[in-house]
DNA sequence: TCGTTGAATGCACACGTGTGCATTGCCTTG
DNA sequence: CAAGGCAATGCACACGTGTGCATTCAACGA
C-alpha cells in the first residue's frame, strides 16, 4: 500500500506530492540545486572534481532542504555498513561492561556505529554471529563467549574482520586481544607470597574461563617453590557463577572453618572477590587483610570504592578498547598485518586486601 | 572496481562466477531449486499461498546454499529496518546499565535489534538522534538525556516512535515512561520520619535532573508537617557529578561536623547514597543507621550487597523494560493509544541503613 | 582557426529485496 | 462441455545511492 501511495507521485525530477509525507532525497537535493543526481552525491562524499560553486550551493540546498542520507541505500550500493557487531552477553559483569563503555565510544569516534547482539544461548552463537552478516556490518567484536570456529570462513569469504578480546582465540583468520593472564597471575602470586600466609587458594567459577584458566595456572605454577618445599599449601576453589554471588556463596562454605581454610586467595575476577569479601567480612566476621589476604583481576570501578579497596591486577579497559578499534580499522582498511594476536599489559593496583 | 569485478558475471539467471567469492541471493536459491525469486521471497515471509511443496523445497535449497537473507536490501525496499535506536550516554549509571541490559534482551527477543547511539554532548542529542533516522530505525528509545523538542517532528513524519523512558517529557508525540517519583519520595520521607532523627537531608547532583527533583520535591513536602511545628529541619544537599565520586566528595564535606550536620539523608539514586556511605563510614567514622540514617532510590545491585545493605525505593529494570518494548510495538503496530505517559509503580526496599 | 587537453558534470547501471498485477493451469459447477 | 473461479507462480517495477564512462565546454597552444 506503501507502493499505491507513492505510484501517483511523479518520476524522477517532477514534483513530489505535498499531500502526503515525503522523505528528503538526494533526487529533491539534485533538482532545487539545479544539478544531477550524481554531482549530489560526489559533493556530500567530498569528490575532488565538483567545481567549489557547485559544491557550496549543493550544501546549502541540502541543509535547507533538511536531506537526511539513507544509510541503508548507500550500504545496498557498497555492499558495506557502517556498523559494528558487539557480540556480548547481557551487561551483569562489571568489567565488560567497562569496556564496552570505553568500545562503543571509541567505535562512535571512528565514524561508526555500534549494533549489539545478546548471546545468552551459547549454543546460538554461530547463528547469532551469522545474523551480523545480514546487516552487511564493518566488522565484530566478540566480548563473551566463544564462537565455534567454524563460523570464521564466512566472515573471511566476506572480507568482514572479527575481534575476539580475551576470549580463547579459535576462530579461522579472526584477530585475539588479551591482557596479559600469564603477567597477572604472577604478580598476584608474588605479592601473596610476600604477606607470610601459607594457605593459597585460588577461586574461578566451576569449569573456568579461558582468561581464568590461564591466570590461576600461571598463579599456581609461581608457587611451586614453596609448595615443593612444604612452606606452603595450594587449594582450588570453585563457585558456581562467575559474579558476586557466586563468591558470597563459595566462600561462606570454604571459609566455614577460618583457621583451616585457605587466607591469601587469588580471584579470576574483582566481581567475586568482591562477594567473597563480604562473606569474609559480613558473614562470618573475618578482618582484612589481618585473617586473610585477597587479590582480584581487573580493577573495576566497584575495587576502588571504600567499602571495598580491593587490591588486584589491573588491566585497562581504555587501552583494550582502543587497541580493539585500532585493529579494526586496520583490517578494514586492508592493512597486511603479521601478527593475530595482542597482548595488554597489566599491573598491580595495591589497596587494603592484602 | 567492485563493479568491475561484477560486470563480467552473468546476469540474473545466469552461473555466479566461481573464481570470486560470491555472496548468495534470493536469485541463486531461486535459480538453484527451479523458481522464480518472487516465490523465494514470499517462501521466506511465510506467504500463504505458496504450496506446502514449493515451500519445503525452497526451504531445503536455501539452508543447503546457506542463503542469508541481505536485511538491508530489505529495508531498502520496505523502508523499515528491524533496529531500535538506543540513545544513551555511557554505561557508567549502574541502574541505566541494568535497564539496557533488560532492554537489550527485550528488543531482541522481540525480533529487533539494538543500534546503540552514545551521547556524551547534550547540545548533540539533537543531530545524534536526527543521525537514527537514516538507518530506517523502527523506533527510538532514549535513556539518557532530553532530546530538544523539536526533532519530535521528524520522527512524527516518519512515523517512528520514540518512547523517553525516566526523562523530563516534552517530545512532540513521544511516548514517556516513568517510575513513580512521586510516591518514591513519600516512602523515602515516611521511613525517615519513622527514625525519630530530626536533621533531613535530601542530596542530588548540582542543577538536578528530572527524576531527581521530583523525588526530592515530593520528599520535601511530605516533611511539611514537621518542619512547620519545627520539630524537624530540611538541608538541600548538593554534589558535583550524579554518581559515587559526587557523594563520596559532598558528603566528606557536609559531613565534616556530624553533630549539626543532616543525619536522615534521602539520596536522588543509589549510585551516589553508596559514595555517601563509604565516606560516611570510612572517612568520617560514622555508624549507620545509628549515626546517619540513609535511603537511596532504584535498588541497583550493589545496594543489596553486603557491604553497604542500602535502604531503597525499588524501581524494576526488567519492568521498565518490559513497559517501553510493549509500548514501542504497539506504536510500530499502529495501535491508537490514548495516553502518552505510563507510569511504573515502585516499593521499599528495607535492609540496614535505616 | 582548429585540434587537444582537462576540468566539470550527466547518464545509466547495479546493489538485493518486496509486492501489485498478470498469467497459467486445474478444478468445480451449471 | 464450456465457463468461471481459485490456487500457484512469474513479471516487472520500485526503493535511494555510488560510480564507470560518456559528454560538454572552456582554455590553450600550434
Amino acid at each position: 500500500m506503501s507502493k499505491a501511495e507513492h505510484k501517483p507521485a511523479t518520476r524522477d525530477g517532477a514534483e513530489p506530492g505535498r499531500d502526503v509525507q515525503h522523505i528528503v532525497t538526494s533526487a529533491d537535493v539534485a533538482r532545487e540545486a539545479g544539478v544531477s543526481r550524481s554531482t549530489v552525491s560526489r559533493c556530500l562524499s567530498g569528490d575532488r572534481r565538483i567545481s567549489d560553486a557547485t559544491r557550496k550551493r549543493v550544501q546549502e540546498t541540502a541543509n535547507q532542504l533538511g536531506y537526511q542520507i539513507n544509510k541503508i541505500a548507500r550500504s545496498m550500493n557498497t555492499r558495506k555498513s557502517d556498523l559494528i557487531g558487539l557480540v556480548t552477553s547481557g551487561l551483569s559483569d562489571p568489567f565488560r561492561v567497562e569496556f564496552l563503555d570505553k568500545l562503543i565510544f571509541a567505535i562512535q569516534q571512528s565514524g561508526y556505529r555500534p549494533l549489539v547482539i545478546d548471546v545468552s544461548d551459547p549454543a546460538q552463537m554461530g547463528t547469532s554471529m551469522m545474523h551480523l552478516l545480514q546487516y552487511q556490518v564493518a566488522g565484530v567484536v566478540v566480548t563473551s563467549g566463544s564462537p565455534p570456529p567454524e563460523v570464521g570462513v564466512h566472515f573471511l569469504k566476506r572480507n568482514v574482520p572479527v575481534v575476539l578480546v580475551n576470549r580463547a582465540g579459535r576462530l579461522d583468520g579472526a584477530d585475539v586481544i588479551n591482557c596479559d593472564n600469564v603477567r597477572g597471575g604472577e604478580l598476584a602470586a608474588d605479592l601473596l607470597l610476600g604477606t607470610g600466609k601459607t594457605r593459597f587458594g585460588f577461586l574461578n567459577v566451576k569449569g573456568g574461563t579461558f582468561s581464568g584458566n590461564v591466570r590461576g595456572e600461571t598463579f599456581v605454577s609461581r608457587l611451586a617453590p614453596g609448595l615443593a618445599n612444604g612452606d606452603i599449601s595450594f587449594t582450588p576453589l570453585v563457585c558456581d557463577s562467575a559474579d558476586y554471588d557466586g563468591g558470597f556463596n563459595a566462600a561462606v562454605k570454604f571459609l566455614a572453618q577460618p583457621e583451616t581454610a585457605p587466607n591469601a586467595i587469588f580471584c579470576a575476577k574483582d566481581h567475586i572477590a568482591l562477594g567473597l569479601l563480604d562473606a569474609a567480612r559480613f558473614e562470618l566476621g573475618l578482618r582484612v587483610p589481618e585473617d586473610i589476604a585477597v587479590v582480584g583481576f581487573d580493577d573495576i570501578a566497584a575495587a576502588r570504592q571504600g567499602a571495598y579497596q580491593l587490591t588486584t591486577v589491573r588491566q585497562s579497559a581504555t587501552k583494550l578498547a582502543e587497541m580493539t578499534v585500532d585493529r579494526l580499522r586496520q583490517r578494514i582498511r586492508g592493512d597486511n598485518l603479521a601478527d593475530q594476536r595482542l597482548i595488554l599489559s597489566v599491573e598491580m593496583a595495591r589497596r587494603r586486601t592484602v
